[in-house]
DNA sequence: TAGATTGTTAATCGATTAACAATC
DNA sequence: TAGATTGTTAATCGATTAACAATC
């Protein structure tokens, strides 16, 4: 079992995915799982899902394969700790950070919104998932008394560079970065998780315009 | 100089980083720039920038390094082939799908939306971003009508499976998929984006519970 | 016991990085 | 020419896959 600091992010990345097809068999009633079996669900080999579930311990047995209330448990404790919900908060309540917002609270995901920011004065007190849009002005002050660990960055791209400066300063350690600029690199001290829409549709047309055309060609 | 097909996937998800550096390169007037720049600006090697080039037949000049007119030309061209939208619809125009929408429509990204559709029909006739809510039983006429190539799913999971099924007939070679499932597996004659919105939050959370709190150990 | 399937080590594969000759 | 920097080959690194002993 690998020290958890040190499982790598490919593996980290695939959690989820296992996590949702355990819940599906869950819901099923499936007792037992084989790795060829999820391995087959989620597109990979039967290796990988050992090798992935062996960073972590084990979880099965040999002979038998693995016990989905077993895995289901070992999952969403890797995934959401104790249960405690990560204090988090909303920079940028225009349209995406509208749609984030309601995604955040309406997915259980192991987040809790406390609160939502904005520069323009004409959201302000605007709720917002359950919270108000607050004054910019306000967000020191807010991290101070309230300690999120989580921000949202729905910002434009120069107003995610300026804030991620501050944001390690106000005790915020995680990013989930929708600005279409890559925080992972300048601000080593955050764990950042970019989702950068932008680009994610820019490969996308370079790989149809580059597709086989097997039914062209 | 490789053929395009088989430029490998990280390569080409770089593709977008480079496309905006270079771009504000060329908007403060930079005439040259050198690898190992590039790799500064990306938080990555001069070593993988001049391999990724080279990939595409390579950019720069020996001994001089690489002239941002050039890189921007080659990289719009990569990336947005001879400038034509590709013609586009938008699947589920919920919260998200208005977000992605404006998106889409705002960002110049290489995409023309033409349509937009929805079960639910109070959001029939609404205007997403420019075009019409139409009800999904117009799907398939619209399709054969207007050849649209690519479809965003913004949609529940088991309704993006059911799509994903009929995309391929309908003539939809691209997909990017909001959905919490992942259909780049059963779909392989789709070349498809997933953003999974779900899991990225979730693998934040793990990595966040077991980051090295250097401010606190 | 025989069959099945894990845990774990070894082999392979691919991507990244380093090195260096070519060239401006 | 000397210095700089690419293009390209070689070395390294890490992730994936295969193999197999352990075990139910």
């Amino acid at each position: 079992m690998a020290s958890p600091g040190k499982v790598s992010l490919p593996v980290i990345k695939r959690l989820p995915k296992y996590y949702r097809s355990i819940c599906a068999m869950a819901a099923e009633g499936r007792e037992k799982v084989s790795s060829s079996e999820l391995a087959r669900l989620m597109g990979t080999t039967a290796s990988q899902v050992r090798q992935d579930f062996n960073c972590f311990g084990g979880f099965g047995q040999q002979g038998i394969g693995y016990r989905v209330e077993v895995l289901h448990a070992e999952l969403n404790r890797l995934l959401f700790g104790d249960g405690t919900l990560l204090p988090t908060i909303l920079i940028g309540a225009g349209r995406l950070g509208t749609a984030v917002s309601s995604f955040i609270a309406r997915d259980a995901n192991g987040y809790r919104l406390i609160a939502a920011f904005d520069i323009d004065p004409a959201l302000h007190g605007r709720q917002l998932a359950g919270v108000p849009v607050r004054p910019l002005e306000e967000l020191a002050a807010f991290c101070a008394k309230h300690k999120p660990v989580v921000a949202v960055l729905c910002v434009p791209r120069h107003s995610a560079i300026d804030l991620a400066a501050m944001l390690p300063g106000l005790g915020i350690r995680g990013v989930w970065n929708f600005s279409h600029y890559d925080l992972s690199v300048p601000y080593p001290e955050l764990t950042v998780e970019n989702v950068h829409l932008g680009d994610s549709l820019m490969s996308l047309g370079y790989r149809l315009r580059n597709a086989p055309k097997d039914d062209e060609g």
